[in-house]
DNA sequence: AATCTCACG
DNA sequence: ACGTACGTGAGATTA
């Protein structure tokens, strides 16, 4: 029989830290949990246990076997967002069917010791699962201790603490008695560490045969007065480590098997804590939302649908209908009636009938129409996006999720059609949801349009001069080889520069060049870090160019060749539903991070290209971050700039250096850029004063005379803050939400960066909803006035067209009207409009 | 799967 | 004492 036997507190401890803090929805912290139920799952299949076990410390000990609040007393209080999840876990493994023991007066790893007695006694084998090296003392031949470290989960078996120590486990106690430890409060023999205590256990092998022979041999002067001061100490110290294996537990290890799983309790508490990952590895499937106490469960009665084939006849008969396609299949329920076609023709016809429609993504949908030359008429809703603005954080937008989160019946009964089946209810609560929060405008007259606008962008593409970038592939090639041979020489040996290990190893050990930064696992090689070290060694600046050269290499070149479609064209994938902010994002490939900084990284747009016979249209707003800014606080000064039409940093900069325009150098100009960019990051004086390479104190006066002249931008971020505080919401100027679970954290760190969030994503959400109206705009007006120009490419505050010659002026003007006119603002919005052959050239 | 690095707005 | 600006996606290495 083999028994798991785990210390609770110290697995979640690991757990809490290990991972970065999650929530659901009511702002419950559930990141222990979850690393603890990944760490456990993880155990027990490498074991196989026949019974498990999980010890808890006790909080408050009525009963005192040894000075627990003494020796506990220096110990830091347990984070609140750590606490509240303690009581979860309890409880999510009672439902498992898996025993907790809790002991008045005894902490976890006293229980840990008992039952691994209690099984070293009767011949069983005991897996004590913790991430607190104190308890290798309880290993021997049938007690196998898991550490789990942050990285990987140790087997401590004898042998291996062996070789790790130098001794036998149950000697640790007398190393601790020796060392001490803070964090236990077990003083030790003051002035011996680590390293004198290991080899005097190495060497007398017990505590008592340190003292009884210390005082002939040959030990320093100093040590030998340490150890005599100490001996007292020394021994209550012992006692102190010694953890304690007879604690008033039940010893019946046939009390510990595991009994059966309560699946709807299992089920019921992680669907309200949103843990569905978890839901789905347990193989338990969600429950139906009956935990959800504030939202009403959707009124519902069973249906069984029946089935037929598709008509033309059927589809005049529709008015309000859910449909599913998944590119070949279509199935279509209107009232009870679920009917399914895959004839290309009827599918068309009913895309284009007058039929309200709802359904699951509709952009692949629109995709579809648009190759077969139909409209698709009518979307009124599509689940993904609903799900999107009531909660614009989640990972994915599955129908089982959304129902179990928003409490409405899944109609699995319906079988291989539970889904098309349900969209109708789930639709009709998310879209109440969303009029309680005021975004119904947002839906219907921003992102349901959109997706349209999307799909026709992504069907249209961009077209790719292929032998330009295979050309500029081979020159890379070339310059990457002979980078290379540099590094290597100028290293002495081979290795791969790819490897931030093995060039931190090469830098700063063997080179010996000075380290600056460290990341978790080591050295830190970015290219700051790089930048800095750029005079000590040209190896550097070589490292530099390959990684330049590489990056190119790889993510564009060898990126976009792959991504190159059989019309020549790449289609990238607009995503909507992805950005914490509203904005769009884009994918396979990424079409928005194209390399436009440096000048070789920006001859990758040479190779965007227009079609013979048609050119490029590229428009962009201007500094539209800002200017959404000056709009939401009405600062007087800034709106004053933006009317002057003068340069917004040089004016900024005249402001807050308190002189005329034409004094302001091109460093002051810079230095008030990169202000005003960390105004609408959410100012931090050290990453200002490390941005432009000032002293902290500098930088802090800059931002403080900034807002003294912007008065209304430093209240603005004030009340942005508080609200937020205050609801746990940001919103944007047309309603668009953001949950800020972070501001809710008692860790400052964290704390601060939901601040900065909350003071980012209105301005940057607020910018993306205006863009994104006047995509809808241009794409209305493109079609209405017939122009053979589409819209193609979106970059955040750029909008791209391809647009035939005859009507590339009208298709500017257009471009520029709707961008410039799409909200009335207390500042103009500026945009620049160029055309060009090529990106690079439509860039102006 | 996580980490590091780096491309963009 | 610690870490330090907002929002993304992709490729390579390492565990």
């Amino acid at each position: 029989m083999k028994l798991l036997a785990i210390d609770g507190n110290s697995i979640l401890n690991r757990a809490f830290y290990g991972i970065k803090l999650l929530s659901n929805k009511k702002g419950v912290f559930t990141n222990a949990i979850f690393g603890f139920m990944n760490i456990y799952m993880k155990n027990f299949d490498d074991v196989h246990p026949d019974a498990v076990a999980v010890a808890f410390d006790l909080k408050a000990p009525t009963f005192r076997h040894k000075a627990v609040s003494y020796y506990k007393a220096n110990r830091k209080g347990m984070p609140e967002e750590l606490a509240q999840q303690l009581p979860l876990i309890k409880e999510l493994l009672k439902l498992l069917g898996i025993t907790v023991i809790e002991c008045e007066g005894y902490e976890a790893d006293d229980v840990l010791g008992t039952l691994s007695k209690m099984c070293s006694d009767s011949g069983n084998e005991c897996f004590v699962l913790t991430g607190d090296r104190d308890s290798l003392q309880l290993i021997d031949e049938k007690v196998t201790v898991l550490l789990a470290t942050n990285k990987e989960t140790i087997h401590y078996t004898p042998e291996r603490f062996r070789e790790d120590y130098g001794f036998d486990p149950i000697r640790l106690i007398d190393l601790k008695a020796l060392m001490g430890d803070s964090s236990d409060n077990i003083p030790g023999v003051a002035g011996i560490g680590e390293k004198t205590a290991t080899s005097l256990i190495q060497e007398y092998g017990t505590l008592e045969g340190v003292y009884e022979s210390y005082e002939e041999s040959g030990l320093t002067k100093g040590v030998k007065a340490k150890l005599a001061a100490g001996q007292a100490s020394a021994k209550e110290s012992k006692w102190l480590a010694t953890i304690v294996r007879d604690a008033p537990i039940n010893t019946e290890l046939g009390s510990y098997m595991l009994g059966d799983p309560d699946n709807a309790g299992v089920s019921r508490l992680l669907t309200e804590l949103e843990m569905y990952k978890l839901l789905d590895k347990l193989g338990i499937s969600y429950s139906e939302g009956e935990a959800v106490t504030e939202v009403k469960k959707v009124e519902y009665t069973p249906i069984e649908v029946t089935v037929s084939a598709l008509t033309a006849a059927d589809i005049k008969g529709f008015n309000e209908v859910s449909y599913l396609f998944d590119g070949k299949n279509l199935s279509v329920l209107n009232g009870e009636k679920v009917y399914t076609a895959s004839d290309d023709e009827l599918i068309s016809m009913f895309f284009a009938s007058e039929c309200n429609k709802i359904t699951f993504d509709a952009k692949p949908h629109y995709r579809w129409a648009m190759a077969h030359g139909v409209e698709l008429c009518n979307l009124r809703s599509d689940v993904p996006i609903c799900g999107y603005l009531l909660n614009t954080s989640a990972s994915d937008y599955a129908v089982d999720k959304l129902c179990a989160e928003y409490g409405v019946h899944y109609c699995s009964e319906n079988g291989e059609y539970a889904e098309l089946v349900t969209l109708g209810s789930l639709v009709e609560k998310l879209r109440s949801e969303i009029e309680r929060e005021g975004m119904t405008d947002l839906l219907e007259n921003i992102e349901m349009p959109l997706i349209e606008v999307l799909a026709s962008m992504e069907y249209h593409g961009v077209k790719i001069d292929r032998s330009g970038v295979e050309d500029l592939g081979t020159m890379l090639s070339e310059r990457i080889e002979e980078t290379q041979q540099m590094i290597y020489s100028e290293a002495g040996h081979e290795f791969n520069i790819s490897s931030p290990k093995q060039l931190g190893t090469v830098l700063f050990e063997e080179l010996g060049l000075p380290a600056k930064k460290k990341t978790k696992s080591g050295y830190s090689t970015n290219a700051d870090v790089l930048e800095e070290l750029r005079n000590y060694s040209p190896i550097v600046d070589n490292v530099l160019k390959y990684r330049q050269y590489t990056k190119l290499n790889s993510t564009y070149v060898e990126g976009l060749l792959d991504k190159i479609a059989d019309d020549g064209r790449i289609h990238t994938c607009f995503r909507q539903t992805e950005t914490r902010t509203g904005r769009i994002s884009s994918t396979e490939p990424n079409v928005q991070n194209i390399p436009v900084r440096t000048e070789l990284g920006s001859q990758m747009r040479r190779f965007f290209i227009a079609q013979n016979g048609r050119t490029l249209v590229d428009a962009d707003y201007s500094q539209i971050e800002l200017r959404v800014m000056a709009h939401l606080c009405g600062d007087e000064n800034m709106i004053a700039a933006f009317n002057s039409g003068e340069d917004i940093h040089t004016s900024t900069a005249a402001q807050v250096f308190d002189m005329p325009s034409i004094m302001i150098t091109p460093e002051m100009r810079s230095a008030a850029k990169a202000v005003n960019f960390g105004i609408i990051y959410g100012i931090g004086a050290f990453s200002l004063s490390k941005d432009i390479n000032t002293s902290v104190a500098q930088a802090k006066k800059y931002i403080a005379d900034y807002l003294a002249k912007y008065p209304k931008v430093d209240a603005f971020m004030e009340n942005t803050v508080d609200d937020a505080m205050k609801s746990g919401v940001v919103s944007t100027m047309f309603g668009r939400k953001r949950r800020i679970p972070e501001l809710m954290s008692s860790n400052k760190m964290l704390q601060a960066a939901g601040k900065r969030i909350a003071m980012n994503t209105p301005v940057q959400g607020t910018a993306a909803d205006l863009i994104k109206i006047a995509m809808i705009n241009v794409y209305r007006r493109l079609k209405s006035e017939n122009l053979s120009a589409e819209l193609i490419l979106q970059v955040h505050d750029e909008l791209i067209i391809e647009s035939d010659l005859s009507c590339a002026e009208h298709a500017a003007e257009i471009l520029k009207e709707e961008m410039q006119g799409v909200y009335e603002m207390k500042v103009p919005l500026a945009v620049d409009v160029h055309t060009g052959d090529s990106w690079y050239d439509a860039k102006g």
